[in-house]
RNA sequence: UGGGCUAUGGCCAAGUGGUUAAGGCAUCGGACUUUGACUCCGUGAUCCCAAGUUCAAAUCUUGGUAGCCCAGCCA
């Protein structure tokens, strides 16, 4: 699919060709702190294809201003993410290499008089800030000379004082109507170990301050983030500005994607995580990258999906239907369909000789002969799924099995109910049929029209499998309930059939369509012996 | 009268003064079918409201209304 017209492909259009820009660079900047989301792949999928339409170049660069957080091991997990997207980062970096160069420029800043070292504590700050409707007021550390905060910024910089104990401020406006600019904060200090630098720096820029400048020094000319940092805008342009950068990059932002009933705040998924209540950031159920690839999602899938909902300055709230669709149709020509039976029912076909089993050729596919065909078993021992027997027809539109009726086994053979077997409590344990050897697929016959076709596996040969089947995890979005209230005790549904012989040796994340039943995709921990399959999403479905 | 952003069918979204106002998802009909799948056909908008400018307005102006964001030494 292709990227659509958006407003940011326009104004990149446009600067081209007034020569505004030679060329376009764009990054991804993800803090290394937690799982890459669905909600990130908008944000990446946006900038590399925005970049690559125009022969330009889209860094990865890792926003590690603040170590409390920040942790190594997400790194690799991102890297992996973005690589399983199909991208490949024109350079991978760190906004911790550049962290000589930001606190030069902190000092240019104190130089001419636009920055200082203030001693208020965070409550004073708050106070000094003022509100949304009054103005702040100025910090009885604004006037500090100039020399005197240069010696008190290379102090701090020293590990001469502790936590909180002062910072570097901006010198902007109290009462600005802009919180962001009444005198923001750009240095903190923090004693801790940084993944990438170590115990080099005890002082930190804050994202404000750094990230325009990791900006500029890359060359980056449309650096593209969420609609909630419009207001930071004005103070981008500063810090690039009064830093006298070279290099000047623009910052334009555009809305956040939501789906229905899919929550992806960072803080959620973690609390999923630790309570347990999913299995891990890989769990099926998670919107994770890594989530959604497990559950079997395909690149494509998610490319298309991002693609086709747009891009505006809206957080937009897109159905979740819509990214089934996309992984439908991704998977519908490409995927062989074979046969599952979930919730098996033994069918005993009393006219069929025992010990004797029939193979049948079959395509993989009739809209793809190029996937090739593979043989099917049948005998006198099949299974059937329960729900496509029902002891009466209950209507004109039931085309399945039912008692006297006669339907198709898809690829084999027409084959009619003639009893049924129940146990001590009425349930329905075995149905005894029979075959009619004319009606074989294939071979033309055409005299009488079965109640429907029904899929089926063939009992001795077919293989042990377990099917998840999944639900989302909240049963709604209202982000003001408690999650624990919320959440869906049936995200999770595990059951146990058969699989046709053919797929004893599918591999992880190998993807089917099991005829009627959906696409699946082999989970990491099928074995040989228990098959294990993870839904993906249903066929779709007019049955009423 | 704190500032900023946004408003096009159920959900996204193109559209940049002249179009029958693209397209996707969903819905509802119908055709086809050895998957109730796929595929194919059909199906919906006085563009938040009001006034104005203009021969002509979703597009420009003014005034409303509604929703979202901002008071971290988070990003």
């Amino acid at each position: 699919m292709e990227l659509e017209s958006n407003f940011i492909k326009t104004i990149m259009e446009e600067d081209l060709k007034n020569g505004k820009v030679s060329e376009i660079v764009t990054r991804f900047p993800p803090e290394p702190n937690a799982y890459l989301h669905i909600g990130h792949a908008r944000a990446i999928i946006t900038n590399f294809e925005l970049a690559k339409i125009f022969n330009g170049k889209t860094n990865l660069r890792f926003d590690d201003t603040n170590p409390v957080k920040e942790d190594s091991s997400f790194v690799e997990a991102i890297k992996e993410d973005i690589k399983w997207l199909g991208y490949e980062p024109a350079q991978v970096l760190f906004g911790s290499d550049y962290f000589g160069q930001t606190y030069d420029l902190a000092v240019t800043l104190i130089n001419k008089g636009l920055a200082y070292v203030c001693d208020l504590n965070q409550e004073e700050m708050r106070e000094y800030r003022g509100t949304l409707t009054e103005a702040g007021k100025n910090s009885p550390y604004r006037n500090r000379s100039i020399s005197e905060n240069l010696q008190l910024f290379k102090e701090m910089r020293d590990g001469k004082f502790e936590d909180g104990e002062k910072t570097l401020r901006a010198k902007i406006d109290m009462a600005s109507p802009n919180m962001n600019m009444r005198d923001p904060v750009i240095y903190r200090i923090i004693h801790i170990e940084h993944h990438n630098t170590g115990n080099k720096w005890c002082i930190y820029p804050m994202y404000d301050f750094a990230h325009p400048i990791q900006d500029s020094i890359e060359g980056v000319t449309h650096s593209l983030c969420s609609i909630e940092y419009d207001d930071h805008r004005i103070l981008y342009d500063w810090v690039v500005e009064k830093c006298d950068m070279p290099h000047i990059p623009h910052q334009y932002e555009f809305g956040r994607l939501n789906i229905t009933n899919t929550i992806m705040s960072k803080r959620y998924l973690k609390q999923l995580v630790e309570s347990n209540l999913v299995k891990w950031y890989d769990d099926p159920r998670m919107p994770t990258l890594t989530g959604l690839r497990r559950r079997g999602y395909t690149r494509d899938s998610i490319k298309n999906f991002v693609l086709g909902t747009g891009l505006s300055r809206i957080n937009s709230t897109v159905s979740s239907e819509m990214l089934e669709t996309s992984i439908r149709n991704d998977l519908n020509y490409q995927v062989k369909r074979v046969n599952a039976v979930l919730n098996p029912l033994k069918v005993t076909i009393t006219n069929y000789p025992e010990n004797e089993i029939e193979w049948i050729d079959v395509e993989y596919s009739k809209d793809n002969e190029a996937l090739g065909t593979r043989k099917i078993a049948f005998g006198r021992n099949v299974y059937i799924e329960k729900e496509d027997f029902l002891e009466l027809k209950p209507n004109k539109k039931w085309k399945r099995l039912s008692l006297g009726i006669e339907v198709r086994l898809m690829h084999a053979y027409f084959i009619k109910c003639n009893e049924i077997v129940k146990d001590s409590e009425g349930n329905i344990v075995e149905l005894l049929c029979t075959y009619d050897p004319i009606t074989k697929s294939g071979s033309g016959f055409i005299d009488r029209k079965p109640n429907g076709n029904i899929h089926f596996v063939e009992a001795t040969t077919s293989r042990k499998s377990v099917f998840n089947h999944f639900e989302p995890l909240m049963l709604d979005s209202d982000s003001k309930r408690d999650m624990v209230e919320r959440l869906n005790p049936n995200s999770w549904k595990t059951l146990n059939g058969f699989v046709e012989i053919d797929l004893k040796d599918t591999y992880s994340l190998e993807r089917f369509q099991f005829i009627r039943n959906g696409y699946y995709a082999t989970d990491y921990d099928s074995k040989k012996e228990l098959l294990v399959f993870n839904r993906i999403c249903e066929l779709r479905s007019s049955f009423k």
